[in-house]
DNA sequence: TACGATATTGATATTTAAAATCAATAATAA
DNA sequence: TTATTATTGATTTTAAATATCAATATCGTA
């Protein structure tokens, strides 16, 4: 097995699980959601519009509620992030592994964008929150600027 | 002259020279939301909302757009900041000086919020940039938790 | 001071993403 | 199979941000 296929089926698990404890159903609509937000969209960004326009190709019948509302379902139970640059709609990325954690920068030019980690960044974080005695739950950084291309571009 | 009052007084001139480069009129209007917001705001985080609220019990003829606008008006010449922590609402505050910077703590069960400023975060941010080849024109830092006070109200 | 050009105001309407509603339908356990 | 409960898809509602526009205020100039 590819260890992206792995990482798919780990999700899965997870989304399982999630299904069974709090009694949810699996439906076919799920079913399809899951599978092309996980083989297509992997380190990408993607909007419910996005999501919902593409999945609409192969399966006409299906709802943007139901494609909302199965996002908010995956963040819900931990195997998506939702993510917010500052253009008024909510992205949703594949969680690649239990631990990973990464920022972003964004190009406000061509909207590139570049997923960055920072050791010595996060450790300042939680410096910084245990000083002023803070339980950190989640914390957002992103860096916005323009691409090298884009600069190339301008002049 | 107080400190506060200097401060104020060197926001006033950046807005004023702001309105005659760009050809704008100082008016009645302008002149009591940029008072009230830089008399009582300062080192806060207020909605449009909450300042056009405020500022309708002693001017009830002002409207909302006005102070909407206003406000934008503030952060287009530099002596306001946008920010958004996460709840839908746009939050404006005063700018204390032409240098500083900082970021949030937000208590999301009280909303309490602590400014922080860290220079090592910044130079590891500007290196992460330099990395990446990218041209850093803002970046925003928000981390979510619980505060100590909320913490203990739990127990 | 009066005039004319132009920017501003306040009320209101529009836009947009997010969230809620609900009757019909599908999934599950007995 | 049946009863129960969750889900779906269409639609509506909500709320913040933004746009529109006629009436009015500002300001340079005569
Ligand atoms: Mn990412
Ligand atoms: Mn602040
Ligand atoms: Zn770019
Ligand atoms: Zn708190």
């Amino acid at each position: 097995m590819t260890p992206v296929a792995k990482r798919k089926m780990e999700r899965r698990k997870t989304f399982n699980d999630y299904i069974a404890k709090k009694q949810l159903k699996s439906t076919k609509q799920r079913d399809i959601i899951f599978n092309e937000f996980f083989n297509s969209y992997m380190g990408r960004h993607v909007t419910v519009e996005e999501l919902y326009e593409d999945i609409k190709k192969n399966n006409p019948s299906i709802g943007f509620a139901t494609v909302y509302r199965t996002l908010k379902l995956f963040k819900e139970c931990g195997i998506a992030s939702e993510r917010n640059f500052g253009d008024g709609k909510a992205r949703y990325e594949p969680i690649r592994s239990e631990t990973e954690h990464h920022h972003h920068m964004i190009c406000t030019e061509c909207g590139q964008i570049v997923e960055f980690a920072n050791m010595q960044i996060e450790s300042c974080l939680l410096q910084v929150a245990k000083l002023n005695e803070f339980n950190v739950s989640n914390h957002k950084l992103e860096i916005y600027g323009i691409c090298s291309s884009c600069r190339e571009a301008q002049r």
